[in-house]
RNA sequence: GGAGGGAUGGCCGAGCGGUCUAAGGCGGCUGUCUUGAAAACAGCUGUGGCAGCGAUGUCACCGGGGGUUCGAAUCCCUCUCCCUCCGCCA
């Protein structure tokens, strides 16, 4: 959610932003009309509610100084003035609902250094790490590795939940679990985050304070009988922690990682990437998510970024950054960047991890705010988040970068001591 | 799942229709005293909206929402959460 008081002052402005982020239907005038509407109505109803007040007090003094008949008389009046208050109330509600509703469809507006571009077209490769390293045979795509080795199954992953659901076995579990755990353990130990394990399944309104609901909605499974959604990502809850606070000073940064798998019904994506294990209903995910202050978004988004790319490098994966165009920027984003893996046997680049800067945008929508120090006013905070990283991608593009001619596939040296010592999948 | 009890400011806690502009305490800040500190004493100490350059004014907020009333922390309805006991359970 935008500040009211940036479209109030600069219309013109966030007007051209909105095209910028191809969302020119933003309903900026709107709300600019329902802001105008809202104060306006709140300057009546509240001389009105000053009036009562004081006339209320007034009767009680009335009522005691034993003069009924003023008392009454002023009651009548006052009663008069409620039914107005209540008019003017009951618009002022419709109005507020509204204007929220307005706020909460207009996209973040990007920082000024973020490209300008129509879509995914203009993204930026801004650097590339690593070169593929040369195959002297054919290589696989990861279903066929996988399955090979009897460690990815996919028939009975259908049989158990039906389109876009496998199982992981054998060592091939154990490999996730060795990327979950060593992942984790970079990102605490050697880049400053401390570890949280969060609920997979929140309210709607901790949805909302991320963005996910309303407008997202058919991307979540939902439990209808307790009302209880099944998270996306772990961002939902990590973000959500110090939803409606106010941080004492000297609380920030706050980094925080989290493991959790993340469900998503996938159905704006149907038909796409059906091979393989690139895209599940269930898949598993190391979060970042940092709470900073204002003035560090940016040098944060940096690090971030170098604390996802850490991971490949670590891998020895090959890998590029791509920065998104404005076109191309999530809703709630200020700023994003993309880490994707070469993944020689499907060859393609995939992405592991989106690492994005959201400035106050969801901060005011969730209400976390902090106080710069002692007495001082609380502020918005910044958040952002990145993957460190997703992890079926990882996975193919280990399967695929270390396979080797006869079929097996390598250990990354960092896993060894994850995998109890194995260091051939065979 | 069953029965009961609760939710008030940073924290504890009073308040049960009008001086609530929320008692009192703790904590915090400032000042007096002191070489300094402690103690004592005095004052200050929430969040947000709107108007204003500002001083300031005004409104709202006692878990959320709705209602009754001239007037609600206080009465009514409803939802959420927490606690205690019983049952069940990894």
């Amino acid at each position: 959610m935008l500040d009211i008081k940036i479209i109030r002052e600069n219309p013109d402005f966030v007007r051209q932003q909105m095209q910028a982020v191809q969302d020119p239907n933003a309903p900026v005038d709107k709300a600019l009309a329902l802001d105008e509407e809202r104060r306006s109505l709140l300057a009546q109803v509240e001389e009105l509610k000053a009036l009562r007040n004081s006339e209320s007090k007034r009767i009680g003094q009335l009522m005691r100084g034993g003069q009924p008949q003023q008392a009454d008389a002023l009651k009548a009046e006052m009663a008069r003035v409620g039914d107005q208050i209540k008019e003017f109330d009951d618009r002022l509600k419709v109005v507020d609902e509204e204007l929220f509703d307005a706020m909460s469809r207009i996209p973040n507006l990007p920082l000024p250094g973020v490209p300008v571009g129509k879509d995914d077209s203009e993204n930026v490769v801004v650097r590339t790490w690593g070169a593929p390293a040369p195959f002297d045979f054919q290589p696989r795509p990861h279903w066929e590795i996988g399955e090979a080795l009897g460690i990815l199954d996919f028939e009975r992953g259908v049989k158990l939940s039906g389109s876009r659901f496998y199982l992981l076995k054998g060592l091939g579990a154990r490999l996730q679990r060795a990327l979950i755990a060593w992942m984790l353990d970079v990102h605490i130990n050697e880049h400053g985050y401390s570890e949280v394990y969060p609920p997979y399944v929140v309210r709607a309104q901790t949805l909302f304070g991320t963005g996910n609901l309303p407008k997202f909605a058919e991307n979540l499974y939902h439990d209808v009988e307790d009302d209880l959604w099944l998270i996306p990502t772990a961002e939902v809850p990590v973000t959500n922690l110090y939803r409606d606070e106010i941080l004492p000073p000297g609380s920030l940064p706050i980094y925080h990682v989290a493991y959790t798998p993340c469900f998503r019904r996938e159905k704006m994506s149907a038909g796409k990437d059906v091979r393989g294990i690139k895209r599940g209903h269930q898949f598993d995910k190391v979060e970042m998510v940092k709470f900073v202050e204002p003035e560090q978004g940016e040098a944060e988004l940096a690090s971030l970024v170098d604390n996802a790319e850490d991971i490949a490098r670590r891998l020895e994966i090959p890998y590029r950054v791509v920065q998104m165009c404005t076109g191309d920027l999530a809703f709630a984003a200020a700023a994003k960047y993309d880490i994707e893996l070469w993944a020689p046997g499907c060859n393609e680049w995939l992405e592991v991890s989106s690492c994005s800067l959201f400035a106050d945008f969801q901060a005011r929508r969730a209400n976390i705010r902090y106080r710069p120090e002692e007495g001082a006013r609380p502020r918005y905070l910044y958040t952002l988040n990145g993957s460190g990283l997703a992890l079926p991608r990882v996975l193919i593009a280990v399967l695929e970068t270390y396979q080797q001619a006869d079929g097996s596939v390598r250990v990354p040296d960092v896993l060894v001591p994850y995998m109890g010592g194995a260091e051939v999948i065979r």
